[in-house]
DNA sequence: TATGAATGAGTCTTCATTCAT
DNA sequence: CATGAATGAAGACTCATTCAT
């Protein structure tokens, strides 16, 4: 059979050196994504970074469109089931929102190239990844997130102005952007770039608050 | 070869046939790279939608990247002039955070294509007009919101666990992410398209009591 | 506008160089076409020879398909038109079958990259041009022809034994397939390659004789 | 390397599995050959066709050269042997004629895919096949079937109007378009594909009268 | 100003071919 | 025998750019 592609069946492994430069190629193309946006990456930089040639780029994935395809399935979709797979009915609101900001940072400690991705192809209108994602969207889990906020807000420990719906998605966002945008803060304020546990404790601190109906100061990170 | 970008007088006003030309080709130009990102948008595309022929985007700009260069110096930095400008030194930091938002939203009704362009091709890491805006960030007028931050957290009236340089540009983001994701989030949660004004609304109450020492509900807009 | 192929309105006729460059690249590609066959046929060749680069191709035909089209249409089918124009109802069959061949001569001295393509990329099955084609059949003006000689079967002038639909077809396909062919026959039979006037009078050698029902010996061109 | 194309012994037979995927790469090239080309054909259309992996035909052929030689020799080959074997001094011109039809059409009964790669790639001017063919062409025989007609011609019985060489091009050329072009001409004249006792018939009866100096009507097949 | 013609460089993709296993 | 991995060369196509008019 000629593609390793469409041959590879999920039960069986494959051979070491197949898989070698299959996840090398899908590694070069993800991190040269982040750094340059998709359209503005070339299946010759891809290949040149994984050290192999643009010719096994296309015997590897048949196309740009089908590479894109394994990048999400395969990089992203997993991050996804890793960050929402622990959400449950019922449980307590901050408790929710915390564990899903933790997985995401600790998803971003081992991609660094997630949040440039996300932010830029995914979330952004016209993103090109956007329309692939959508599927591999957790929306009974995310539903479960709004739901934990709603009863936040019934019992008043969530401020009741603020769009359940949304709340999530800033979350979500403010950690994203703030990684994916780490050189230009620190160029803007002479800083360093910052840290995952930097965010971690940034964002923290300003959603606990913003999510108190009532604040009482309480910011050490939900960990 | 007589270029009007390079050869205009400043007291000579280009003639309005010009002029026009000239401002629909930046219009276009500013809508794809919100629509597509820079990188896939050709020039054709451009002189397309702005009814004219490739061959005149390069009479009026040269390049792709001089027409950049035009639409950050002119469109851009004219936004960033205008959202700043008003902050003084000594201003209350409640004022000065909910003015510089107030005025992104009031920019971004008038140019709906700012927040995709920023967060894609600005804030995002690679993005190909951030070492073209960082000359125009005000980068005293930043330094005077921090310390009207800072300040705030003197007075305990502002968390004191945030980093003020982090914290305006979590504002920023916020908001232009919101605005930029607008169709992802209304995808994914099946409703409509948020509008300046439910942005201004959730990013205002999600703030103050983010930046509240101790909150009380005060949730209306600053403006 | 970008591209001449769209715009050129029929009843306008476009610019001097326009025509040139572009009649001279279908020439180009008919030639090979016929010497090699269209699938072996490179955009890149056909620009050589036509003194032009192959950016220039995709220029005025946008890309091979449309070139194909542009062939068919401006080349062949305006071929089609004047060999099969003059069939009228009623006429003589065996005058109808001598001015058909006759004509196609004619189309073929002028054009002698007719047979070869369309032998190999009409007839043949297979061929990439055949369903271009199609529509371009004058399926009205072949159904006078094939009346014509069934009539000539009924009033005992035609051989009866044969299939009407069959004999147009052998009558074409004969001339075709021997100028096509040419250079074949020339190396196996160690004669020079047969002329258009060779193959006029060999043919209506031929077939006047196979279509009497009883044969007198009339044997001159029908022209 | 081992080549069985190269180095198998004439003593020592293949082993079966060995002969089998050859011969299956064999069958499934002429067909694909006759359906698309030879150009449009790729090896690796082949290998699938014939259920194996591309790898396999270089392993039995070497290059696509050396394959195309083999399909001469082996198929194309012996198909010309078996057609003009029987043609022999002193023979009956409408004998000779008759029989090399009768079995022409009886190969092709065999290998359909004859008509489309003789027409496409033999006759036809430019076709990759025919500088592979001439040395298997038996010019000895054809000159005896052309000296039969010159006899039947100087007898009267054939029309002394018609090139001795062209007319055995003719017939063979007749039949080989016709099964060629059966989709054409079932398309062209909404009839069934016709068959070869269809052709058979109807270039018998053609050829016959265009034969006979003077027409009776004889049509039966000469088989 | 404005356009159409023209081009070179680069991108995606295919394919014959090789080779280690 | 047989395969998967790998490659270089070439093909179709795009695009920024230039230029004569």
């Amino acid at each position: 059979m000629r593609h390793p592609n469409t041959t590879a069946a999920p039960g069986r492994p494959a051979a070491a050196a197949d898989r070698n430069a299959r996840e090398a190629l899908l590694s070069a193309a993800a991190e040269l994504f982040a750094e340059h946006g998709v359209a503005a990456t070339t299946l010759a930089l891809i290949a040149k970074r994984a050290g192999l040639t643009p010719a096994m780029v296309h015997y590897y994935f048949r196309n740009k469109e089908q590479l894109l395809d394994a990048i999400v399935t395969e990089r992203i979709g997993a991050s996804i089931a890793f960050v929402w797979g622990p959400v449950e009915p019922g449980a307590d609101p901050a408790k929710v929102l915390g564990g899903v900001v933790s997985r995401i940072l600790g998803v971003i400690e081992r991609m660094p190239w997630i949040p440039s991705v996300w932010v830029r192809e995914v979330l952004n209108d016209g993103g090109v990844l956007r329309n692939r994602i959508l599927p591999h969207l957790p929306l009974r889990k995310i539903r479960l997130m709004q739901r934990a906020i709603s009863r936040g807000q019934a019992a008043r420990r969530i401020n009741p102005d603020l769009d359940p719906a949304l709340i999530g998605f800033s979350m979500i966002g403010l950690v994203m952007l703030h990684m994916a945008a780490g050189r230009f803060w620190a160029q803007t304020f002479r800083r360093k770039v910052p840290t995952v546990e930097h965010i971690r404790r940034h964002v923290t601190a300003l959603l606990l608050h913003g999510l108190e109906g009532s604040g009482t100061s309480e910011s050490s990170p939900p960990k």
